[in-house]
DNA sequence: TGTCTCAGTGAACAGCGTTAACTGTTAACG
DNA sequence: CGTTAACAGTTAACGCTGTTCACTGAGACA
């Protein structure tokens, strides 16, 4: 086993998993602060130095650990979608949107960690192939799909382009690819389902919700019937 | 002037409107990682520890950095509204929410400081008083008057007490007072207008948004137009 | 005038990310 | 097989951070 990858090789991904372990941890108990080189080597017996030829930097770590939350959230919503089969499109997409809320109440601190604050830089364009971008848009791609899928499957109503503007109707129609041809109107209407799920996990998880809903359980299950009913679903209520 | 205060209290308050100001410039200029005790003291020709005098820790600094933000953007919003009087409550809100992000994108930083990622420790129940949770209630309190001066002056269409479920409608019954005595359901619409309010605002400032929309202005205001039909305003278009 | 309060200083501590020079083990090549 | 090069890891150090303590000097008040 692990043909080609000498005694070194194998011991050296093991450190790597090890110190990419303990930065989790770190991260779970500690928040993103708590995440730092000294107390990552601490917890692992090695001299702050030695994490230098792993990561290049403080940031190279937090980066990959961000990627490495992207893959897992991923692999956890396929993993949920693909345990029940056969469920109808409707179903999925309950399934989908309460699972990632789940997994943000679950991992507050992960969850920060990746759709916290991060203002960007005005520059930018240069951090398009980062892995932790990439990681972002498989991510991405788990809720672009479904609602292309729901779209093919039993296209819902949307408003004319005639209604979008001139202005967002071309950004939209830019994207046209990206949703598998959906028109403009269903990309935008897309867009702000997602804005609305966005918001409400957010608010929730960092706790801007609950002074006025102590449980935001259900204002959440309500909003999901909502978009549910607005996408001509069938609305399987759970529970 | 400024009777009953000695000299020394008086340049107390100057050095620490000065220090206010400088930590302000250091959040713009660098983000919250830029506003350090010692970075502010250098600025300011003085020592570090000499910032003890005014601030208990850091964490104090930034804290009240936090509240005078909170009482800036309620300030300018309060002071947009006041600007063109007469209006009806429609274009009232057209302005405040536009004022809202317009001041989020001009200020990203502060934005970020105040509404960004800040996970709420389990315990709570303690920070209910802080200044800066007040300044926070000031500022909710500017729309949540806003949307209840809307309701009583052209009551929108909103969703019946059977159609929310018990808990829900419980834990917004509970809310009817903050809102002026508005029906749950119609809290049930101004909470989600907010939410929606709040996910666009975050995803355009931190950058989530614009690998789709390069330009999310077009798609803001066709939010706003969308939720000023729902809730049966004249959708006066500025521009 | 004398005392007391208090803004500010200097020195120091612990912790942080990071670099440089060095040591020993391990893989690779003639 | 023996030599050499690569590499994981260490020690020591630099500059940075928030924070504490003992101390000084000047304004406030009796």
């Amino acid at each position: 086993m692990d043909e080609g990858a000498t005694r070194r090789d194998r011991q050296r991904a093991a450190t790597l998993a090890d110190i990419k372990a303990v930065a989790r941890r770190l991260l779970v108990s500690g928040g993103v602060g708590a995440v730092g080189l000294r107390a990552v080597a601490r917890e692992l017996g090695l001299t702050p130095p030695a994490l230098y030829r792993y990561f290049p930097s403080h940031e190279a770590l937090v980066t990959a650990l961000i990627a490495d939350l992207y893959d897992e959230l991923t692999g956890a919503l396929m993993e949920l979608q693909a345990a029940d089969t056969d469920a109808d499109l409707g179903a999925r997409l309950f399934l989908l949107t309460n699972g990632l809320r789940d997994w943000a109440l679950a991992h507050p601190s992960e969850f920060a960690l990746l759709f916290g604050t991060a203002i960007p830089n005005p520059e930018a364009e240069d951090h398009a192939d980062t892995p932790g971008h990439q990681a972002a848009m498989r991510f991405g791609a788990v809720f672009k799909d479904l609602v292309a899928q729901i779209w093919h499957w039993k296209p819902f109503p949307y408003p004319a382009d005639e209604d979008l503007g001139p202005v967002l109707l071309a950004q939209l129609q830019q994207e046209t690819e990206e949703f598998q041809g959906m028109p403009a109107g269903a990309i935008y209407l897309a867009l702000s389902y997602w804005v609305r799920l966005y918001g409400l996990i957010c608010m929730e998880v960092f706790g801007q919700l609950h002074w006025v809903l102590p449980d935001a359980g259900a204002y959440f299950e309500a909003q999901l019937r909502e978009i549910g009913e607005e996408l001509g679903l069938d609305c399987p209520l759970p529970e």
